[in-house]
DNA sequence: CGCGACACTTGACAGTTGTCAAGACAAAGT
DNA sequence: ACTTTGTCTTGACAACTGTCAAGTGTCGCG
C-alpha cells in the first residue's frame, strides 16, 4: 500500500514538474517577445508580465532572478537557432548546393527572426558588462561557432579541399557579415537579405585556398 | 565707444563659449570613462558626475538630455578613432608594409582602447532599440566603413589589383574580426591581439582576387 | 561698492525598478 | 468536511532614475 502511495506521489510530482517546466517555457516566450521588442535596457519584469496573461509577481515564483529568467529564455531560443542549418548540411549532395543553400538559409532567418537576432547581439554585448550573463553568452557563442564550423567542414568534404582558416576566424567572418546585414535589414533596407544571400557563398569560398592555386600546386 | 563695448562683449561671449565647450568636453571624458566601465544599461547620470569633480546637477546645465550627453561623448571619442589608420595609410610605401602595419595598428588599439570599443558596440546595439541613438550610430558606422575602405583602396593601389568586394562587405569582415578579437581579449585571452594581428593581413588578402588566378588570367 | 550674469550645488519631484511577504483561491489528498 | 499543497495576485518596500527649480557663491563690469 505504501508502495502505491509512493507511486502516486511520484506521478503527481512528475506532473507538477512538467507543469512547472511548461509554465516556465510559456513565460519565457512572453519574456523573449518583450525583450526582442524593447531590448534588455528598457525591459522590466512588469513589461514582461504584461505581455503574458499573468501578473508581475508570478515571475518570482518561476524564476529566482531577473537574470535567471533572461538567461533561461535566451538559451531556450538559441538552442533552437543553432539547429537551423542542420538540414541543409545533411541533405546537400554537392558543394554548390551547400554553399547556396547556406546563403538562402541565412537570408531566411534574417528575414524571419530579425528581432530575435537583435536581442542575441544585445545580450552578448550586455555580457561584456554584466558578469551574470557571461557564462551563458560564452556558451551560446561557442555553439554558434561549432554550428558554422559544421557547415565549413561539410563544405570542405564536398569540395575535397581543406579549410584555410580556424573555426574562430570562420565564425568571426560570418558573424560580422550577418550582424551588418541585420543592421541594414532593421534599418529598412529591403536589399539587405538579398545581399547577404549573395555574399555568404563568396565568403565561404574565401575561407578556402583558391582553386587555381590548388591546381598549380597539385600539378 | 559702443563699438569697443561690443567688441568686449564679443570677446567675453567667445571666452564663455570656449569655456562652455571646454567643460562639455571635460564632462564628456568623465562620461566616457564611466560608460566604458559600466556599459549603457548600468550607467546613471549620478555615476557619471561622481567620476567627475562636479555634482550631478551640472550635467543638465551643459547637456539638455541624457541622450545628448551620451551621443556627444561617443561621437567625440569616435572622431578620434577613425583617424587611427591615417598615418599608416599615408606612410606605407609597399602593399606589405600597409598590410602588416594595418594589422599592428588594429591589434594596438585593441590592447589600448578595449573598454572604449566595447562601449561603441554597446551603443551601436542600443541604437537598434532606442531611436534617439540611431542617427549618431549610423553616422559613426558610416565613417568607420569609409575608414576601412580607405585602407582597402590604398592597398589596391599599392598592389595594383582592384578589390573584389564592396565597401560594406569589407567593413563587415573587419568589424566581425575585430569584435570577436575584442570579446576574447576582454575575456582574458592574452593571445587575442596577436591572433588579430595575424588574421588582419589574411582577411585583407582575401578581399582581392588570388594572385595566381590573376597571373593565370593575365598570362 | 553694488549689481547682475554665470557656474555650480542642493534637495526635491514623480516615476520606475527588482524583490518579496501576505493572502486568496482552487484542486487534491485524507 | 478538513487540511494541505500548489498557483497566482495584490500591495508594499527601498532603492534608484532623469529632471528641474531654488538657492549659493563668485567674478567682472559699470
Amino acid at each position: 500500500m505504501t508502495e502505491v502511495k509512493e507511486q502516486n506521489r511520484d506521478r503527481v510530482a512528475r506532473r507538477q514538474v512538467d507543469k512547472f517546466a511548461e509554465r516556465r517555457a510559456q513565460l519565457a516566450v512572453a519574456a523573449l517577445q518583450t525583450l526582442a521588442e524593447l531590448g534588455y535596457a528598457r525591459t522590466s519584469l512588469r513589461d514582461i508580465a504584461q505581455n503574458s496573461e499573468f501578473s508581475h509577481g508570478v515571475l518570482h515564483y518561476y524564476f529566482s532572478d531577473k537574470f535567471e529568467l533572461i538567461t533561461f529564455c535566451v538559451r531556450q531560443c538559441k538552442t533552437e537557432c543553432v539547429t537551423h542549418y542542420d538540414h541543409i548540411v545533411a541533405t546537400a549532395r554537392t558543394a554548390d548546393e551547400l554553399k547556396y543553400g547556406f546563403g538562402a538559409a541565412m537570408a531566411g532567418t534574417l528575414r524571419k527572426d530579425a528581432p530575435m537576432h537583435r536581442l542575441w547581439y544585445d545580450l552578448r554585448n550586455q555580457s561584456q558588462f554584466e558578469e551574470a550573463f557571461r557564462a551563458t553568452a560564452r556558451e551560446i557563442d561557442q555553439s554558434l561557432e561549432d554550428m558554422i564550423w559544421h557547415v565549413v567542414t561539410r563544405f570542405a568534404e564536398l569540395s575535397q579541399t581543406p579549410p584555410a582558416v580556424t573555426p574562430a576566424l570562420a565564425y568571426a567572418m560570418f558573424d560580422g557579415l550577418f550582424q551588418h546585414a541585420l543592421i541594414k535589414h532593421l534599418a529598412g533596407d529591403p536589399a539587405a537579405a538579398r545581399e547577404l544571400e549573395a555574399n555568404v557563398p563568396r565568403v565561404l569560398d574565401s575561407l578556402f585556398p583558391c582553386p587555381p592555386f590548388q591546381a598549380a600546386v597539385g600539378g
